[in-house]
DNA sequence: GATAAAATACGTAGTTCTACGTATTTACCG
DNA sequence: CGGTAAATACGTAGAACTACGTATTTTATC
């Protein structure tokens, strides 16, 4: 049997040759190529025709989301894992709306992992448990919490404000950035501080630091 | 020759695994243990002996710094390298400070890292060029880069109003949770946008998360 | 081209931060 | 026990944020 063929995504490299290690101990798996950016993953499946990419949200420069976006509408058969070190259930569900079919947390064993790859190849869906689960503790189910969240989801334009933000800019100074009015930035931190539930700037910035819309 | 004997501290799983299988390819090295926070670590070394202590800064509960205050305590002759994802050099003076014998990031190949230890053992501080990389760039050597930082690091107290900050109270519940006047907390903040070149209270949270003052 | 969603903009008021400054009380180290 | 660093507290004024609300213009999608 054709071993499934994956490609690594992750701007660290201690845990993309983690992950090369561990996963390349399963028989069924072989991975094909690693790259540290987004950009590097897009040019290496122009030559290459992995089955599987597993690939981490926060990363410098073109996040996991973006990245995902671009491939998915390139080669909509090539199934896409999203990875996180932090359990956030909006970038996760944020990932599954834009095409990829499966997302775990980095305390993931490798075992999980393999057994995640073999799912979605099998064409089901797999999704770390720990990502929703509040949502499950209380009785939702997995698509229900996706369904709630996915009004939640931040808009373009809410995340440059986001963005900014965190950059340490004021009101003001994103206005000017953005060539928009000052209240008009106002309004884009209210709408998303009720979407996250959030109560104020700084509240902003650790949300935005914390999901890796700002990279370190 | 008696391998030096080695244990690492980090809260990833993953990197942890992945820090055992390359260092242990080394045949001067042998990692006796593994531990997932500071609290682990200390217990770990009251039963046996390491050389060498490879050790996360940024970790949940007690984090990198305040686990080398104790070890160091304990243990003044046990060799301390901090290990952190990213480069920030007022981190790096603290553990040097507190005790450690090294500093690297994480993109350190393993190769540098076995340079590392094999240094440290022999009882010269090792620290990975990208941390002071500005000030070596302007002439600086290490040594004065560290002293010059000293005295911009935070207090104690500092660094609770930080957590604190980051964690969303505003400067009001922040002197109510530390039952001193809501001025004070205004002095602290003011006092460390100074140390740190910051100019307003986004830059302190966006500090804070990216150095891991604050836990994710 | 109709419809919905997103982005834009403003009114008003109260709250909170920021930027200077100075000064007193603890706490710790030698 | 003296000296120094840290923590505490306040005055004042201007800047920035927060919380409601409503309304118009773009943009995307079918």
């Amino acid at each position: 049997m054709k071993k499934i063929e994956v490609i690594l995504v992750d701007d660290q490299p201690l845990i993309r040759e983690a992950l090369r290690t561990f996963l390349s101990a399963s028989a069924e798996i072989e991975i094909i190529g690693t790259a540290e950016s987004g950009a590097e993953a897009l040019e290496m499946i122009q030559t290459t025709t992995p089955d599987v990419i597993i690939m981490d949200v926060r990363m410098p420069n073109m996040d996991g989301i973006e990245t995902t976006i671009k491939i998915h509408k390139q080669f909509p058969d090539l199934l896409i894992i999203g990875l996180s070190s932090i359990s956030d259930k909006h970038r996760a569900t944020e990932m599954l709306q834009m095409g990829a079919s499966g997302y775990l947390t980095k305390d993931t064993s490798p075992a999980e992992m393999v057994k995640a790859i073999r799912t979605v190849v099998n064409g089901t869906p797999y999704i770390s448990r720990s990502i929703f689960s509040d949502e499950l503790e209380s009785g939702e189910s997995i698509e229900q919490a996706i369904e709630n969240i996915s009004s939640k989801l931040l808009t373009a334009r809410e995340k440059d404000v986001l963005r900014a933000l965190a950059g340490g800019l004021t009101n003001s100074g994103i206005a000017e950035k953005l060539f928009v009015s000052p209240r008009t930035i106002e309004k884009h931190r209210q709408n998303i501080m009720q979407k996250l539930d959030l109560q104020n700037g700084v509240e902003l910035v650790a949300y935005a630091y914390r999901v890796g819309i700002v990279s370190e």
